[in-house]
DNA sequence: TAGTGAAGATTGTCCGGACAAATGAACAGG
DNA sequence: CCTGTTCATTTGTCCGGACAATCTTCACTA
C-alpha cells in the first residue's frame, strides 16, 4: 500500500488485480492467487482480500468456489446500458386503466407464417385467445393481441383479463412455470383487415406489431403475444441506464 | 435460530426482517434496529448481522448510512426483466456490417414540434448532422438518420462515420461528457418524401421511427438521433431475462 | 491400472475486537 | 433564539481466529 493509494485497502487491492487482469498478467481463464496467499503478498487481512475479490465478483470479472479458487472470468468490466422493466406497463407498453377482454378462443394449428414468429414448429397445436386492449370509457381501444397458449394451459383461461396479473404470472401461479425471458420484436406494418373495426381506425393505416415470446428457464416457448397497435395511438417506449453487466466471458461450469 | 432455520443465520436473520418489511411491522420510510442491537436480540455476531443487511441493501429494500442507520426504502423485492445492451448493435438496433455517412451538416433552430421530441426548448440550436446508414456493397440501406449535436461539440463531426465507437463515446472521449441513460421512443409512421430516394424505398410505405435522447447524470440532453428506417427491413428487437431490481421506493437524500 | 480414502488447499460462515467516519442530539454560551 | 461544540450512536474498515463445505491431489490397495 502506497502512500497515494485510493481511500481503502480493499479498494487498492481490487483496482490492482484490475490492472493484472487489463494488462494480460492474469488472463480470462487464469486462476488468481488465493485468498491466503495474496493477504500475505499485499500484507493485509484475509477480510480485505475477500471484500476487494468480492467487489470484483460483482463486476463480474471473477468467479469464486470454495475448493477450487478464484477464476478470471472477463477482462474487463464492460460499461453498458440496461433497462430494467418491474411494471407490468413497461412489460407489455399498455397504459395504465386499460384492460384486457377476451373476445375468443379456440385451438389451432400454427402453419408456418407463425411458427417462424413464434419459433417454434409448424404444425404445433396452440390456444389461441383473441384479446381487446380497451378502456372502461369511450377512449379508443389501445390494441388487439392474440395470445397462444399452451393446450394444457387451458385452465388459466378463465383468469385472463378478470384476475390481476399478466399472463406470465398466472401460468406461474397455477402451473409453476416460471418466465426467465421475454423475447420482443417490434415491426411497423399497415392495419389488418380483421381488427381495424374493433380498435377503431383504417385498415392499411400505419400500426406496430409486437411480439412477445415467453421461455422457461431452458429456453422452452410457455406462450407467444402478438400485438396489434394502430400507429398512431402507441410509442414503444424505453428508458436505458448506464451500467455495469459482465459481457461474454468464460463461463464457469458446476455450482 | 430455530431447528427449521435456513443453511445458514444470515440468510435467516435476512429472511426474518424481509417478513417484517413485508409484514408492515417494518413499513416504508422505518428505521431498522441498529447491527448492535439486532445482534442483541437476534443472538449472533454483528458481523452476521452486517451480512444480512447487505444483502437486503443489495435487493434494494434498505438503504445503511453511517451515523444516520439503516432504512425502509421499498417494501418487496420485485422480480423484473432486464435488457443488458452492451454491443452497438443492440444499442442501435443496427445490422453488423453497417456504416453510417454524414451526407450534410448545418446548424438548425428546432421549432416546437421537434423541441417536442427532443424533450428540450423550442428556438434552441442544434447541429444537425443528416447521415445515412448503408452497406459498402449493393444491399439496400438500413436508414436514415438526423443527428443533433450541441454546437459546442462540432468538432466530433470529423470523428462521426470515420472512427471507430459510437457517438455518445465520440463525445464522452472528446469533452468528458459521460452518456448515463438513453431514451428510446419507437413509432410507426410512413417513410417522408425526403429520405426515401436515399433509401430505395417507397413514399408513404410503413416505417419505424427511433428517437434516441442520449442524457447526461444530471439529465440534461446531450445530443438525439432521429432514425427513419423502412417498415420491411427493420425489427426492433430485444431480449428481457428474468432479474432481480428494486422498483420505485423511497428516495433517501443524501450521501 | 483403477478405485478409494485421506490429506491438503481453497472459499464460505461466523465469532470477537478495535478504530474511523459520519450523523444527530443535547448542551452551553452569546 | 441561534450557533457552535461535544458526546453518543450508527455504519464502515480492518484485524485476527476458528471451523465448515467443497474440491483436488496424492498415496495406498486390490
Amino acid at each position: 500500500m502506497t502512500a497515494t493509494s485510493p481511500r481503502t485497502r480493499y479498494q487498492a487491492l481490487a483496482e490492482s488485480l484490475l490492472e493484472d487482469i487489463r494488462g494480460g498478467r492474469l488472463p480470462v481463464g487464469a486462476r488468481v492467487p488465493g485468498e491466503l496467499e495474496l493477504a500475505g503478498r499485499f500484507g493485509v487481512s484475509r477480510h480485505t482480500v475477500r471484500e476487494a475479490l468480492r467487489r470484483l465478483e460483482s463486476l463480474g470479472l471473477i468467479g469464486r468456489r470454495p475448493g477450487r479458487g478464484t477464476l478470471v472470468l472477463n477482462g474487463r468490466p464492460q460499461a453498458s446500458y440496461v433497462q430494467a422493466v418491474t411494471q407490468p406497463e413497461d412489460l407489455l407498453q399498455y397504459p395504465a386503466g386499460s384492460r384486457l377482454r377476451v373476445r375468443d378462443t379456440a385451438e389451432v394449428t400454427v402453419g408456418r407464417t407463425l411458427a417462424r414468429q413464434f419459433g417454434c414448429r409448424a404444425g404445433e397445436r396452440w390456444l389461441k385467445l383473441a384479446c381487446l386492449r380497451d378502456f372502461a370509457d369511450d377512449q379508443p381501444p389501445v390494441c388487439w393481441t392474440d395470445l397462444y397458449l399452451r393446450p394444457a394451459h387451458r385452465d388459466v383461461v378463465a383468469a385472463v383479463g378478470r384476475r390481476p396479473g399478466l399472463v406470465h404470472e398466472l401460468i406461474e401461479a397455477q402451473h409453476g412455470l416460471r418466465t426467465e425471458r421475454v423475447e420482443v420484436d417490434v415491426r411497423a406494418g399497415q392495419l389488418s383487415a380483421t381488427v381495424c373495426t374493433a380498435l377503431q381506425a383504417e385498415a392499411g393505416s400505419p400500426s406496430m406489431n409486437v411480439v412477445r415470446r415467453y421461455l422457461d428457464a431452458e429456453g422452452a416457448l410457455i406462450f407467444v403475444s402478438l400485438s396489434e397497435h394502430p400507429g398512431d395511438r402507441f410509442t414503444y417506449s424505453l428508458t436505458l441506464e448506464r451500467g455495469w453487466q459482465s459481457g461474454s466471458g468464460l463461463v464457469w461450469g458446476g455450482k
